[in-house]
DNA sequence: TATTGTTATACTCTATAACTATA
DNA sequence: TATAGTTATAGAGTATAACAATA
C-alpha cells in the first residue's frame, strides 16, 4: 500500500484537525508555538546561536533576537557570549524555562488524559498503537540533510 | 490496555513533535491558524454569527470582529445581517475563500506526499493506517456537550 | 438590563531594511 | 567583504475595557 492521493489527502483533512485538536488542549498562555518550540529545541541540544535557532524555527534573525530578549528578561533563557567568535550569541535555556516545560506537558498530559478517558477503550487502544506511526509522520519534519548541496 | 502515564507523556511528546512539522510542511503564508481555522469552520457550516465563531476558535469578540474585518478585506468571508435579530452579524465564506482552502490544502497534499515517498514503504503504511486513530484524536478536540450544563 | 458587536488601546510576534561590530 | 546580531519601523493578531445599538 503505496497510499492514493486520496489518502494523502485524507491525512491532511486529519492533521489539520488534529492541530486544532492540541490548540485547544494546550492553550497557549501567552506563549507562542514558536516561543515554546525554541525552548524545547535549547532543552534538547544545549547552547545554541541565535542564528541558527533561527533557521532552525524558520523566523528571519531579528525576529529570533526579539524572541530570545522576551525569553531572558521572562527568565527562561539567558544570552552568552562565544569564546571563539565575539559576534556570536550563545543561548541557553534557564531552569526556569525548564520548569516552563515540565508544566506545560503535564498540564497537557493531565487534559489528554481526560479527553482519552472518554473514549471506548478499543479505541484508546488504537490511539496509543499509532504512536509510532506518528513518530514517523513528526520525523518527516525535521530538515532534510543538504550537507551535500553545498 | 488502558494507556499508562508513560503512555500519555509519550502521546504528548509525539503531538508536539506532530505540530511542528505541520507548521514546517504547511508555511502560514500571512494566515494565522484562527484565520484559517475559522474559514474552515465557515465552509463547513456555512453562515455563523461572530460571536459563536470567537468562542469556537477561543479568542474574544474583539479579536474575532478584527480577524472578519481583514478576512473581509481581503475577500476571504462577508458579513450579512440576521433578519431575525438586528443585533447579529453572520459571517460567510466566499468563493475566495473557498479557493484559498483548496489551494492550501493541495499544497500540504503534495510536500505530503513528497515526505511521505521517502518512508520505507511498510512505515508508509502504517501512518495510514494510523488515520482512523488520528480521526479519534481529533475527536477529542470537538467541544464537549454541555447542553445540560445550563 | 442583557446581548451583540465595535472601538480604543496596548502588547506580542513577525517581516524587511538599515545599521554595528567582528571576522 | 562577509557574517552575526541588533535597531527601526510597520502590520497581523491578541487581550481588556469602554462603548453603541438592539433585544
Amino acid at each position: 500500500m503505496t497510499g492514493t492521493d486520496t489518502d494523502v489527502q485524507t491525512l491532511v483533512a486529519s492533521l489539520e484537525r488534529l492541530v486544532t485538536m492540541v490548540r485547544r488542549v494546550a492553550p497557549a498562555e501567552g506563549m507562542s508555538l514558536t516561543a515554546v518550540s525554541t525552548l524545547r529545541s535549547l532543552e534538547a541540544s544545549g547552547p545554541r546561536r541565535l542564528s541558527e535557532l533561527a533557521t532552525e524555527q524558520g523566523v528571519t534573525q531579528p525576529a529570533m533576537t526579539q524572541l530570545v530578549t522576551r525569553l531572558e528578561r521572562d527568565g527562561y533563557a539567558r544570552r552568552g557570549g562565544s569564546p571563539d567568535d565575539a559576534r556570536v550569541v550563545l543561548v541557553s535555556i534557564t531552569g526556569g524555562g525548564r520548569e516552563l516545560l515540565r508544566h506545560r506537558r503535564d498540564v497537557r498530559a493531565r487534559e489528554l488524559r481526560r479527553l482519552l478517558d472518554r473514549l471506548p477503550a478499543h479505541d484508546r487502544a488504537a490511539v496509543f498503537a499509532a504512536v509510532p506511526a506518528l513518530n514517523l509522520l513528526a520525523e518527516l519534519g525535521q530538515p532534510e540533510d543538504r550537507s551535500h548541496d553545498r
